[in-house]
DNA sequence: AGGAGCACCTGGACGC
DNA sequence: TGCGTCCAGGTGCTCC
């Protein structure tokens, strides 16, 4: 499932491919995704160039050579395949290239040409055409949070942003506008090393404990785009396609196991927030 | 206005 | 084995 660090992920492993590369033969197969493709959708990619690929939060960008922008959100299923084989491959099973794959097309590189495919089986992912320029303003970026990679994002900025609120930190983290990019897994795993609980209040965690969350949700965002990086270069290594990497979590989907921590004898435990499961260690995270 | 709840979609896991 | 049920979850919509 993809989350920031996958996406950041499959940006790598495309960018080598796409950027400079000319689109063409551009093939879409079904009228929508979760939302319909824009009107004329293959036309208009097919002989732009790729200038590069940008990330906002879980939507990669691809700034083409016609003035329009390629937006693609891979949702929950969402994937891209170089040339059938699989990118970014995240503790799933490779999948079955082909019946779910809903656009191709060919990316155009001096004399090397790398078939590309996008699959998305649930569909809950989405791709727009939107003037470069007008990206920013687009509903579906203008209210989105900082990165949280980004110089934007501290101790501070979640002690405003969250000044006041009532609602649980877990669900807050969730929210896009507050900070762009956080998905379930990664707030747990946050919420997890910050030995703060899902359950409290965001307005009523204290500012060192903000700070010290900032902190480990870079570390938890960087961490999981190192081990993505491995998983390309396994990948790329790899013959036959095999080395799949198993990402590990300290608490996400550990139901009943042992808390990781040093001499805790906590259990991890799920929650359901907001109709998400939480997973986190009552015994660690105790406010 | 903010927040809660649900729709969207399919495959995999699990129980009987 | 096969069928039914539940669960995964990001975003956007509706409703209160």
């Amino acid at each position: 499932m993809p989350e920031l660090p996958e996406v950041e992920t499959v940006r790598r492993g495309l960018q080598p491919v796409l950027e400079g590369a000319r689109l063409t033969r551009v093939q879409q197969n079904r009228p929508d995704l979760r939302f319909p493709f824009p009107e004329r959708f293959a036309q208009r990619l097919e002989g732009a160039i790729v200038e590069r690929i940008d990330r906002r939060a879980k939507y990669l960008l691809m700034v083409l050579s016609t003035g329009e922008t390629w937006v693609t959100h891979l949702g929950m299923t969402g994937r891209f395949t170089l040339d059938g084989e699989q990118l970014g491959e995240f503790a799933e099973p490779a999948p079955v290239v082909g019946k779910h794959e809903h656009v191709s097309l060919c990316a155009v590189h001096g004399k090397s040409t790398t078939r590309i495919g996008f699959a998305d089986a649930r569909r809950f992912g989405f791709m727009g055409l939107i003037p470069t320029g007008e990206v920013e303003s687009h509903p579906w970026f203008a209210a989105l949070g900082p990165e949280p990679l980004g110089n934007r994002f501290s101790g501070a900025h979640l002690a405003e942003a969250l000044a006041g609120k009532t609602q649980n930190i877990k669900v807050s983290l969730l929210d896009q506008r507050i900070v762009a990019g956080l998905g379930n897994i990664y707030v747990c795993e946050a919420l997890y090393r910050a030995r703060i609980s899902p359950l409290v209040a965001a307005g009523r965690v204290t500012k060192p404990r903000l700070e010290t969350l900032a902190a480990v949700v870079r570390d938890v965002l960087n961490d999981a785009i190192e081990a993505g990086g491995s998983t390309l270069r396994d990948f790329a290594n790899a013959e036959g396609g095999q080395g799949y990497f198993q990402h590990r979590f300290d608490v996400y989907g550990r139901e009943g196991k042992p808390c990781t921590s040093d001499g805790c004898k906590g259990v991890v435990k799920r929650t359901v927030q907001a109709g998400r499961s939480t997973f986190w260690c009552p015994a660690c995270q105790k406010r």
